[in-house]
DNA sequence: GCTTCACTTAGACTATGTCTAGTTTAGACA
DNA sequence: TGTCTAAACTAGACATAGTCTAAGTGAAGC
C-alpha cells in the first residue's frame, strides 16, 4: 500500500471511496488534456489495459465532477465534455467547426461573475463565448 | 395574403422562407414561455392542430436559432432547451432539481462580457450560474 | 482477517438527435 | 395569375448519448 496521492485524498475528503476506476479516470483526463467525452475516456482507459464498464465511466465522471476533481465544459448539443479541473476557466466554442478552446478566467475563481437577483446559492459560473474560430475565418475556411 | 408580420420579415431578412411551420414554432415558444425542448414544442404544435414532423421541429429550431429569432439555454446534459429570443439574458441552473431560471443581462447585449485572448470572432456570450435554487435549499427541500 | 455497503458490471432500455429519399410549397418571374 | 424550382417538409430508419437494474466485487472500518 503506497502513500495516498493527492487524488485519493481529495476523493476521501469528498466522502467517496478512492477506487482504482476513479483514479484511472482522473489520470486519463489529466494525461489526455483537452475536452473529452465519456466514450473517449472509456477508449483511453481500455488502451491502458483498464477496461471499465460504460455505465461506470458515466458514474465516475459524474461523481468526480461533484467532488470537484473534474469539470464539465458546456458546449451545447452533443456529448458532454469533461476535463481535469486544474484551474477554473471558461470556453470559446466555434459554431462552424465545433472546436472548443479555453478562455482564461480573470479571477481564476468559480465565482468570478456576480449574479444579481439569483434566488439561491451560486456554486460556480461558466462563461461560454460562441463565434467563429480563426481557422474557420481564414483563407482555408472549411465549409463542412 | 395578409400584411407580413414582424416574424415573417425577420425570417426573410435572414434568407429563410417564411413558412407556416417556422412561424408556428416561434409562436409556440413565445406563447409557452420558459425553456422548452424540441419534443415539448412538438407536443404544443400538435395540440394546436399543427402536427409537424419531428425532424422538421429540430430543423426549424436550428434555423430559427441561427436567424436570431430563438435562443438556446445551455444547461448541461439532457435535451437542448430553446426559448423565444426576446431580450438577451443568462441562466441559473439548479444542480439539485434541474430548474432553469433567467438572469438579467446587465448590458442587455449578446456581447456583454469581454473575451480576452480569443482567437476568432465572438458572436455572443452566455453566462451559466450553477448552484442550488431557493426551493431546494428551503425547509421543504426535495432530496429526489 | 472479517464484514459491509459503496462501487462496478453487462447489457437492456430510453432519450435525444440525424439522415435519406420522396413529396410539397414559398416566392420569383413571366 | 400561372409556372417553375430551390427550399422546406415528411415518415421513419438509424445513430448517438445516457440511464437503469440486479447480481457480483472490493475499499475501508473494525
Ligand atoms: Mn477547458
Ligand atoms: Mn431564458
Ligand atoms: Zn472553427
Ligand atoms: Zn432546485
Amino acid at each position: 500500500m503506497t502513500a495516498p496521492t493527492p487524488v485519493e485524498t481529495q476523493l476521501r475528503d469528498a466522502g467517496l471511496k478512492a477506487t482504482r476506476t476513479r483514479i484511472a479516470v482522473v489520470a486519463a483526463l489529466r494525461d489526455l488534456g483537452g475536452h473529452q467525452t465519456a466514450d473517449e475516456v472509456s477508449t483511453a482507459l481500455a488502451a491502458n489495459d483498464a477496461v471499465v464498464s460504460r455505465a461506470t465511466v458515466f458514474n465516475a465522471l459524474d461523481d468526480l465532477t461533484r467532488a470537484g476533481l473534474v469539470m464539465v465544459a458546456d458546449a451545447g448539443p452533443g456529448a458532454t465534455r469533461y476535463e481535469w479541473a486544474d484551474r477554473w476557466h471558461h470556453h470559446f466554442v466555434c459554431t462552424s467547426c465545433g472546436a472548443i478552446s479555453d478562455v482564461a478566467c480573470p479571477e481564476d475563481s468559480p465565482r468570478c461573475v456576480d449574479a444579481p437577483g439569483v434566488e439561491g446559492t451560486v456554486d460556480d459560473v461558466q462563461v461560454i463565448f460562441r463565434g467563429t474560430c480563426s481557422s474557420c475565418i481564414g483563407p482555408g475556411a472549411e465549409t463542412t
